[in-house]
DNA sequence: GTTAAAATACGAAATTGTTCGTAAATAAAT
DNA sequence: ATTTATTTACGAACAATTTCGTATTTTAAC
């Protein structure tokens, strides 16, 4: 078993990482101005953020060409694990049901979706992973 | 409709709620000792994050006697809703599903739980809300 | 009433994360 | 070659949060 490390993204670092994940490979520039759509970032705040990224092992970045070209070194779902298990631990106390409940009945999903999840409930109350 | 304040707690001050919710209305003793529990904190760093909340508005306090009584003063639903929605934006980029889908498969929950689960869905698959 | 114990008040240091200004390097345009 | 535009490097300012030392107050014990 491979223990991946465990290095939490901080806020806008995971902000970045939804960009490099979603859009592939990107340049500082791009990251930015993607930023930017948001809200206001100055283009050497979103530099200093992705080097950092590459310090902690977040990212990667490709330095063959003058713009450098960085891209995700975690994995999303990995990544998303880890923060959806400590989320869940200090919010609402390690019970998934509840974190589970309060997200179904608040924050509508598609009858698809609803689907989704019933099949994956079968799943579980049968066999099992 | 009546406007709550969104005052998000830290998560030094979440884990103290945690506590004033569990237990109810606690002094800072008390409170200082659960958290010794998991981690090493000092009593004037509990007693001054308890004062900064009251401040905050997200705890009230009982003077009447030497040693202050203080409570949470804000709902436990409420706050959970609240950084569940701000969490599944950064983390699930705002997909309850996928949220969901994660937090059933890699934390079990009781076949009770998964029974309340799809007893909810029902209810929202039918009439609604 | 003096002493000791427990609590609060206050302020500031330490830590972590974010922001950006300025300088240096690189490449393209003239 | 010189100028201009773009990029990276670096360091420091700023901000938010957490931490705790020290002083003061309060209560109980003697």
């Amino acid at each position: 078993m491979s223990h991946k490390k465990r290095i939490q993204p901080t806020e806008s670092e995971l902000e970045i990482l939804q960009i490099l994940w979603g859009k592939g490979p990107s340049s500082v520039r791009f990251v930015n101005e993607r930023l930017n759509e948001k809200r206001e970032v100055g283009y050497t705040t979103t530099l200093k953020l992705m080097q950092i990224m590459v310090d902690k092992g977040l990212a990667r970045r490709n330095t063959d060409s003058r713009t450098h070209i960085y891209s995700a070194a975690v994995d999303e779902k990995d990544t998303q694990q880890q923060l959806l298990s400590k989320f869940m631990d200090k919010t609402f106390r390690g019970s998934a049901a509840n974190l589970v409940m309060q997200a179904l009945g608040n924050h509508k999903a598609t009858p698809d979706e609803l689907d989704e999840i019933k099949a994956l409930i079968k799943k579980l109350e049968s066999g099992q992973e």
